[in-house]
DNA sequence: GTTACTGCAAATAATTTGCAGAACT
DNA sequence: AGTTCTGCAAATTATTTGCAGTAAC
């Protein structure tokens, strides 16, 4: 945890910003859920119980700036709200997700499944590829055996 | 266009929906527009030239009935827009997209590149997957070529 | 001391909803 | 007649911005 803040704190400083109370106590929000997808409504009360006297606003920036720093990545699963992603240390691109229409649920995939499709992509379509989204839609396994 | 109408009006018969006039000019609107990502106000501004009585909640509304018949779908480039992309007829999934960083262009893969890692996915998680999101960022090749 | 950062309130933007009237079956 | 659908305006929700004060280097 702390050495995980550090490092994001350097990161930081290289583009001269500063780690503020704020900012670390949103950092650790969003260390402590790295499994959840929070949204920035989610972060902000989840920070308020640490530092009651944060706002909204400052969440909001604090977010943006993690992303432009790819600390975390910003992802849409078509509900209205983005949520916030912490991306795992060294990972050179954001992992993929599972979303069960019925419960609602999320999982992640760590693995990498695209590096053979981004090769014939970059080649096909004369595309350098930064980053990606994938996202697959339909029934977790514990809806599986419910439904039946 | 007409075929195509038709089949979507009969879709929407055997749910018992109409295709009103409202309907059908947005309908058309997308079809004419296929190659593009038009949001719900870009429909709504080429309707209302067409029939300018239209208001931009039966638009909203008329998408979001498309989107459940699965004649369009909903996509999210990250701006906070919903975008509306017609399904190819027939297309039992999704097509996927690039959207450069530098310009802002989206193109559109229409081959399936999943097959084979849905298929792990299915296995490794017990998942069943209904549909999929795929979007790669990165840099076109005009931005490519300009950019050196 | 200067520049970056924050909280608050107000502004903006996208989307949804309530409702009374119109249209289709 | 009964239900579905529409337009309008108002409401809601998510996010952004202006600004005056505060904190960090």
């Amino acid at each position: 945890m702390e050495e995980r803040l550090n490092r994001v704190k350097q990161q930081l400083q290289q583009s001269s910003y500063k780690l503020t109370p704020q900012r670390e106590a949103t950092l650790r929000v969003l260390i402590e859920n790295e499994k959840d997808h929070l949204s920035a409504e989610d972060v902000y009360l989840k920070v308020k119980d640490k530092a009651p006297e944060i706002g909204l606003a400052t969440v909001y920036r604090t977010l943006e700036l993690l992303a432009e720093l790819k600390v975390v990545d910003k992802i849409n699963f078509g509900d209205g709200v983005s949520r916030f992603d912490l991306r795992k240390e060294g990972a050179k691109h954001f992992h993929h997700h599972l979303v069960c229409m019925e419960c609602g649920k999320v999982e992640e995939i760590e693995e990498d499944l695209l590096p053979k499709v981004e090769e014939k992509v970059e080649h096909d379509f004369n595309f350098r590829i930064t980053d990606h989204r994938l996202t697959f839609h339909g029934v977790c396994s514990d809806c599986q055996s419910k439904g039946k």
